[in-house]
DNA sequence: GTGGTCTAGACCACG
DNA sequence: GTGGTCTAGACCACT
């Protein structure tokens, strides 16, 4: 359900927040839904607790999930609120990648519009 | 010339690395032509001189200038090959970008539109 | 596993990545296999522990190892360009090797055979 | 008649005694004659006269020339001296690279043969 | 004056 | 425990 890639750069409780959080918003996870326990969780992954810990209590803060005292971490109901977040992010994100691309004189658009077109060609072999 | 934001999460070094080759890609610095020195530098902008000495270090290791004992630091001749690897670093961000994006079912080129539209208000201002 | 010579006129770092880049070519070393902690190397070395940072991080800048916070430092897997660019360096070293011997008026080769002789006799006393 | 390459990463100083000594076993230069004085020399060269002094003062060390309070630096007259000395540092890079060839698997003739075949067609281009 | 190497030690992020 | 960044300061090689 929730995987690590050792190769990845991110930390590890980021690669689960973000796993986590695209669950949530794709409606593979549903409100009041429970998360698995922490030790259940790093069991599973063979990491650290501390870790799991770590990403739980950020979901918590950000409003994803909340925790019940000795019941466990459960799905929030404000799906909303969260695709508002990431879309703010992900604009910021364009937005810094646009004035990158301006300063390296690209149209980002083109770029785009050749990685479309890669794709769908990439997509009849794969 | 060179300036420090330490509001910005990125270290010091990579700042620096990140100023000096848009420069040289922008054509601001041309080959052959020399940086400040390391000292100098660590004075103009109040850091230790062995962070100038390592963001020196890794533009060397990428190709970007070249160091001389003795003398100093020169910018080497091989720009092209810096701005391909520019480029191919701003697609790879615009690729996972546009599946970022896809996941969350946006259209990236609208945020791109509503981008540019804004900053031509908000330029009137500025 | 990892030794320094002191009378090597190279600097400790480079001696290091030295040696890691032959136990991997050799096969001494694996992908993903760990390399001994930053701090770990410093005491068995008995050497500041920035200096085998320099090494490692220069490693990982050349895609021999990866690292990762908290976790530490793994042979990456790309061995063959490793190879290849040891390979090309070796190339290069023997291009100017040869003319500097012509330049002399010396048949390389002979050298080469001369050494070889030596050699089977030194073998035998050691 | 001596020229200096910049992005050459090796001292000024060497690169003087090394095209000094080269035009010494050539039979460019003659014993006993004389040299350009340290002054006109980092005039012409438009460099640093302390590094003129320096090469010449390890020359004089070396035995390859004379000085002459007063009067000059001369070619001496031991040139049999300096190509045993020559040839001597060859034969270790010899060594050196030979050694480092085996531990990479490769076969340092061939590579050799290698390099002298390209050359020959090499040479029919340039 | 220039850069290059190394040490010592601090603080932070991650597991 | 791990690595990453930065500071402070030393010493050396080169111009």
């Amino acid at each position: 359900m929730i995987y690590i890639d050792y190769r990845d750069k991110r930390p590890i409780y980021e690669q689960i927040i973000e796993q986590v959080e695209r669950m949530v918003t794709s409606g593979a996870l549903q409100p009041d839904e429970q998360l698995p326990s922490v030790r259940k969780l790093a069991m599973d992954l063979a990491i650290n607790p501390n870790t799991i810990s770590r990403a739980y209590a950020l979901l918590e803060q950000r409003g994803v999930i909340y925790s019940r005292q000795g019941r466990g971490n459960f799905i929030s109901g404000n799906v909303s609120a969260l695709q508002d977040e990431r879309r703010r992010l992900l604009r910021e994100k364009a937005a810094s990648l646009l004035e990158e691309a301006e300063a390296e004189g690209i149209d980002l658009r083109e770029v785009l519009n050749a990685l479309q077109e890669e794709r769908q060609k990439g997509g009849l072999q794969a």
